[in-house]
RNA sequence: GCGCCCGUAGCUCAACUGGAUAGAGCAUCGGCCUUCUAAGCCGACGGUUGAAGGUUCGAGUCCUUCCGGGCGUACCA
């Protein structure tokens, strides 16, 4: 149920049959609460289109409305904006409606979702985090939304880096099974590498072999994967997040379509030689697809030496995701400075027909990590930190922070609601801020506990289950009716309401701030009107429609915490 | 050089096809616990939205120029 759409459907049946001719109306929740709840703005820019005067218009449109039955108070004001406070019946009406306050789509999509996706070989750092943490909110939200999603973990397995690796500890006998060992071995292999060019021949040789399959150098890069995947699942366990082994998709597997995608362009004539490279030059507009110098920039899908690249991967990818998967859309979360990339690989893409005619590719890039230096978040000794680290850092913080404050609990229920708001800090603090920008990160703020922060929203659910508790209520058999009368009450049943149309916004635009933002509003209007209203004191009438406005409120809260992949507790 | 992104309160961030007096949190100051968890609520303070022009009933948002920052720009991903 999208209030902000039937308020805008029912307002654009009269803008309609006032203009004879269809315009948006413009709906938003109003900016402020003297406005009522939701206001019309395109009233204005209607009546400027037919030359007529928008307050007039705006007289029009109210009294042809059909708004009887969901306000209790519309008005006109200033250049023409129409203002809809709905009404105590209504939104008792629809909060009284057995079920929850989310319907599916009705258009359901199949929805791919490439996320995570880091290099093997390495241990996870908080370069991954925020791929994988918005990805993950991504997924969840479509998929309550009712489409059909498709988490794709396009790990790195196939680069250079194993090349080293495998020639590094093959030269010098080292070995382990430990991840730890091996990102070091790979550390010096890379020095060696950049050092030494008969290193480096050598190292490229060894991805040559490992490429044509040869079994010795096979079963070692099995090895190292598997070790390293094994090590992502851990982490993705800890972080709460749905990726499992069924989805990773990595680069290696589209090893053999490459030469396919190669000769698919050229049968289409898109491939020129250039520098001894087989690239596609794409026109695009003004220079979009320009290099330095204004020279033509190649989209290079094999290099000079008869290797694939990246990209050559990334458009086998779409095609098998346009014929194998039949993707309807297609999300990529990775940082900001592949963007060219992608641009690139969804034109050749179109072009070539890898994709299909209403196929949506995304790109959802997201910006760098900070320090609070304003530089790229490092340790001190200046290496990247770890995601394992990370996390036990802000358990420990939580744990210090639980301990203080509600020493009553045992040992264990402590630990257990640190683990839950430590993880959940990490998470909020990256999905509540807009994933274009660059964002600093820092301990104090997110764990700072107060504010917009997943600890707040966690307090806020904790003290309605403090109520049930208080009061020996069983929450799942609540049956009194809810009434609106209040102003408390009716800002937190109109925000209650406000869920649909949030989680369809996160959907279609893939900011899951917007989910963050809602959730913190909830919260705020949950905790005036637990300042402004008695609850288990109240009179019988009112004592169980505010139960169930709890009821409601907890229930959103939970949910909308899981869609961005956070857990909530009982008690902290 | 060219391209993309960004510049909002002391700090971290919002502002939904251009809408009303640019909003939150932190920090600072002041109120509110014998009543459902004070990790809370209420209030005060805090802004030339980098600068200058333009478009219009209306611009943080669109256009132009400039300043400042980040990133990208041919065989790494």
């Amino acid at each position: 149920m999208n209030l902000r759409n039937l308020v805008a459907e029912r307002l654009e049946a009269a803008l309609e049959a006032s203009l004879g001719e269809p315009a948006s109306a413009i709906v938003q929740p109003a900016s402020k609460r003297e406005f009522g709840d939701y206001q019309a703005n395109g009233v204005m820019g209607a009546a400027k289109r037919s030359r007529r005067n928008p307050r007039e218009l705006a007289e029009t449109v109210l009294k042809q409305a059909d708004l009887l039955d969901v306000a209790e108070k519309t008005e006109i004001a200033g250049p023409g904006f129409i203002n809809i406070t709905l009404s105590e019946d209504f939104l008792a009406g629809l909060l009284n409606r057995s079920g929850a306050l989310l319907t599916p789509t009705s258009k359901p999509e199949t929805i791919v979702i490439d996320y995570s996706s880091p290099n093997l070989a390495k241990e996870m750092h908080v370069g991954h985090l925020r791929s994988t943490i918005i990805g993950d909110a991504m997924a969840r939200v479509l998929t309550a939304l009712g489409h059909r999603v498709i988490r794709q973990n396009h790990v790195g397995d196939w680069g250079t880096q194993f090349g080293m690796l495998i020639t590094y500890l093959n030269e010098t006998g080292s070995d382990s099974d430990l991840l730890a060992d091996l990102e070091s071995f790979y550390r010096q292999a890379k020095a060696r590498f950049d050092a030494d060019p008969e290193f480096a021949e050598r190292s490229r040789q060894s991805v040559v072999s490992l490429q044509a399959g040869d079994p010795e150098i096979r079963t070692q890069w099995r090895r190292f994967i598997d070790i390293s995947l094994s090590h992502c699942q851990n982490t993705y366990e800890r972080l709460g997040v749905l990726l499992t082994p069924d989805d990773v998709q990595a680069e290696s597997a589209y090893n053999d379509d490459l030469p396919q995608v190669v000769s698919d362009l050229e049968a289409q004539g898109l491939l020129r030689d250039s520098e001894g490279a087989r690239c596609v030059f794409l026109d695009g507009s003004a220079n979009e697809f320009k290099g330095k110098g204004g020279e033509p920039l190649p989209v290079i899908v094999q290099k000079s030496d008869g290797g694939y690249l990246y990209a050559t991967t990334d458009l086998a990818a779409v095609r098998h995701r346009a014929r194998v998967l039949k993707a309807d859309r297609v999300i990529y979360l990775t940082d900001a400075r592949q963007a060219l990339h992608f641009r690139q690989i969804f034109a050749v893409a179109e072009k070539a027909g890898f994709s299909r005619p209403q196929m949506r590719l995304e790109h959802h890039p997201f910006g760098a990590m900070l320090g609070k230096d304003g530089k790229p978040f490092k340790t001190r000794a200046g290496s990247v930190v770890k995601l394992t680290e990370l996390l036990d850092e802000a358990q420990a913080r939580a744990l210090d922070i639980v301990n203080a404050k509600s020493p009553e609990l045992d040992e264990t229920q402590r630990r257990e609601i640190a683990r839950v708001i430590g993880i959940g800090a990490v998470k909020y603090a990256d999905l509540s801020k807009n994933r274009t920008s660059d964002y600093v990160f820092d301990w104090d703020q997110m764990l700072a506990l107060e504010g917009n922060t997943a600890p707040y929203l966690l307090y806020a659910y904790t003290r309605i289950k403090s109520i049930f508790r208080r009061g020996e209520i069983d929450e799942t058999k609540l049956d009194m009716p809810v009434s609106v009368a209040d102003p408390a009450e009716h800002a937190l049943a109109v925000q209650l309401l406000r869920f649909q149309e949030t989680l369809e916004q996160v959907a279609e635009e893939g900011f899951p701030h917007f989910l963050c933002a809602f959730l913190f509003d909830l919260a705020t209007q949950f905790m005036r009107f637990y300042e402004a209203c008695p609850i288990l004191s109240a009179d019988s009438h009112s004592r169980g429609s505010r139960l169930q406005l709890c009821r409601h409120t907890a229930d959103t809260l939970k949910a909308g915490l899981g869609l961005l992949g956070i857990e909530t507790v009982e008690r902290m």
